[in-house]
DNA sequence: TATAAAATCAAAAGACATTAGTTTTCTTAT
DNA sequence: ATAAGAAAACTAATGTCTTTTGATTTTATA
């Protein structure tokens, strides 16, 4: 299948697709080499073994959503760009099942790769969230609240496990913009009765 | 390591146990024979194969999260129920998150104990959302958030993606709320005066 | 053409689920 | 109490799939 000379962001990708395909559990040696053309003990000429390629699967992986992320935010702010970036963000999930399994597998070793995406999309998120002004502890909760709400709904939209004919899209906009509308109240005014 | 005679319960409970610990991607015939002081072949006279004790697993687990949660509910309502099924539903993943895990994996078979507790759960939330007074599909929208917030939260929670020492249970109170606030608030019980 | 990289064959070594046939153990009815 | 029958456990074995290493040959490159 492959005419040209394998590399090891070859066999990356390859595993990308399979892992898409097929989930992350699933990602083995033999159908990766086949797809490549070429036999499993070749792989090592790229590969330093199983572990290593789920390392760099999860590396890949990270930096692509990160990147996904940082494009969705260019041009806008404020709640705008929450938005934009939790639309990317879900989107990447559905897209790239396996790989995002892989991003949040834990790792054997230390993985300087994906520790630096992970830093640069908190960042990028933590850039966007300055106009609104939360304290120290306010921001982790609303980041983690952030992230809960796209990576909850979508692995749970991509298992299946919403069933009803009810459209995704609006859901993840409803929910996301309500939630999203509760952080911007830091003069909560004290309303009685 | 057993005395007693091994039933099918026993088998299901060792291989909870098992995936609780181990993940349940790990979970394989031989630890639990062992644990359950048998041998492999043996356990066929209690569950019909490997497959047949992933779907047992997944009954088994749906049916104790709908319980807690149904238990978490008794003696409140409105937010507070809501904010009460949360915090179960959070626990439960919490501490079994192998057992949540086998709940959420694809059947290969129809599995009707599945459905059945999946469907209670469901209904258990529809009725505390009755005061709510949604319309149809805004009451989807609505489990839908809860159910992604949740989920979302405990499974990141779990697998250790929040690094930052913030108190991960003021967090979680503090998203919940929020979300909690945005549904159209439930009316006063009108007392009587 | 010399050298390094890549691919290959061969094989080891271990897990794994599952089946078949046999033996043990418990239960139950006489 | 005991004999019959059922349930459970066992031994043995099969077959598949897996990663990984070593030694060798082919291929590309400088």
């Amino acid at each position: 299948m492959a005419k040209h000379r394998v590399t090891r962001a070859l066999v990356v990708e390859a595993a990308a697709r399979h892992v898409n395909t097929y989930g992350f559990a699933a990602l083995t040696l033999a159908p990766i080499a086949t797809e490549l053309g070429i036999k499993i003990p070749s792989l090592y000429n790229h590969v330093d073994g199983l572990d290593a390629l789920h390392a760099a699967l999860a590396g890949y992986g990270a930096q692509a959503l990160f990147l996904r992320c940082q494009d969705a935010a260019i041009g806008r702010g404020g709640a705008d760009a929450l938005l934009a970036i939790a639309e990317a963000y879900r989107s990447f999930i559905i897209l790239n099942p396996g790989i995002y399994a892989a991003t949040l597998h834990p790792q054997s070793q230390p993985n300087p790769e994906l520790v630096q995406a992970n830093r640069s999309l908190m960042e990028l998120l933590e850039r966007i969230l300055i106009p609104f002004e939360l304290s120290g502890s306010d921001r982790t909760h609303v980041l983690r609240g952030l992230r809960s709400i796209v990576h909850g709904f979508a692995t749970l939209e991509e298992s299946g496990a919403f069933g009803l004919p009810i459209d995704m899209n609006v859901s993840f906009q409803t929910i996301m913009t309500a939630y999203i509308a509760s952080i911007h109240k830091p003069r909560r005014t004290v309303s009685l009765l």
